[in-house]
DNA sequence: ATATTTTATATGTCTGCACATAACCGAAGA
DNA sequence: TCTTCGGTTATGTGCAGACATATAAAATAT
């Protein structure tokens, strides 16, 4: 059996992703067009088109109209991480979730979230400090801002039973965002709350959302030591 | 205009975000099926499959064949990071990019990286050490072994002039792999070696890559600190 | 009441065809 | 020689129709 038609378009890309990998088709080369690789395989151009598609989404082809498809010289690794409802990561690993809330009220931010929140000047926004623990030990600090502008519901909600990250995903909706990863010792502030001791490093997640240009939140995540985060490539 | 038509896979794509977004459809709700949709759209319904397709993919609609599509109640946000070859990512900003091998020897790995990588007892790998710098200081500090059954060629290769990290992503290629990222405290070596103070808060990333059953290579890359990843949701 | 089989239905995908669109490339003009 | 302008070509996308497949729900048997 040498051409056995292959006519799914997971089989296409399969046999795609194959030359590839064995370097049949090297980094740089131009691969046969749509038409001919239809007529190869047996299948129709749409067949083809998808499973190209879904190899070029994947980063390993560039592909441009009139001047063809060619593979990826130096594909750059995606690794896609799933950001989850922390006291869903928590259960996931069937440790016990719990939710303390420190401090809430609206203020001034400082100028450094004012800037990355696009705030106009004086504008009060609402600062929610909180712990998430995992079987009793601190997990995660959460320090974050809110726009009321933007989320007004957020007034009337007790953050004690809920937790402002779970609230705002089933109440809040955006439409841009950034996130960034860093690592840092924890200050005497931090230290204290995650009962950890100064100087340790702890792992820092930054995000912030917005619902085209209104700023809708600005959260800083501080994990205890021993956070690690990792996903499939 | 009520009703204009919708018939690029585009429309049908913003519009379908419009309607979550705006909470017409709201978490947990089944949405008309494609049929329905078409005929409101006033185009076919291979046009809205693609664009439901496309929403689902992104994470914001669940479908399932005869139950019909649904918006998701607890979106699982996916932040996509660029893992680019280090030499890139410090040109890109501008800054001079150096290399320095300390080390590249033959040998049995140490329990923990031979269990990660699969290997036999008493098997051995190719151990690279190396820091890479920008604008002449210590940027991240590699430490990697690499499989020679999977990667022979990597013997007579001087990883003096080109380093590990940029010569496998041009001459292996792998089809699985896992990334890891945490935050640690330098140790006395790393400290040396990345010129900080030992206890510094570094970034780490371990990554380590397959070709089905066979270990590519297993590599850790602690970055100075100041190091942020960062990218867009 | 519970387990099993059948049926209906929504999504998944393939095909063949058509036209749209970007962009490489060579020819014509300045 | 340089610029501009079409023509050509590969990909991008739309459509109608058909069949495949998973599976929720209903019907049937135990």
């Amino acid at each position: 059996m040498t051409a056995q038609d292959i006519n799914s378009w997971q089989a296409v890309q399969s046999e795609i992703l194959n030359r590839i990998q064995s370097r049949q088709w090297k980094p740089g080369d131009l691969i046969p067009n749509e038409v001919d690789l239809a007529q190869e395989f047996g299948c129709a151009r749409a067949t083809v088109n998808r499973a190209l598609r879904a190899v070029a989404d994947a980063g390993l082809l560039e592909r441009r109209r009139k001047a063809g498809t060619r593979v990826t010289v130096h594909p750059v690794r995606r690794a896609t991480l799933n950001i989850p409802i922390i006291r869903h990561e928590i259960e996931e690993r069937n440790q016990t979730y719990a939710y303390t809330l420190i401090a809430s009220k609206t203020k001034v931010p400082p100028a450094g979230t004012r800037a990355q929140m696009r705030l106009g000047r004086g504008q009060k926004a609402l600062q929610v400090q909180a712990v998430h623990f995992a079987d009793g030990r601190p997990y995660v600090y959460e320090d974050r801002w809110i726009n009321p502008l933007a989320v007004p519901a957020i007034k009337t909600t007790d953050l004690n039973s809920v937790s402002a990250n779970e609230w705002l995903v089933a109440h809040a909706s955006f439409t841009d965002g950034d996130i960034a990863f860093s690592a840092a010792n924890a200050d005497a502030k931090v230290a204290d709350i995650l009962r950890i001791d100064p100087g340790d490093a702890v792992f820092v997640i930054e995000r912030n959302t917005w619902v085209s240009e209104t700023a809708v939140t600005s959260v800083k995540l501080t994990f205890a030591p021993g956070y690690r985060m990792h996903t499939a490539i």
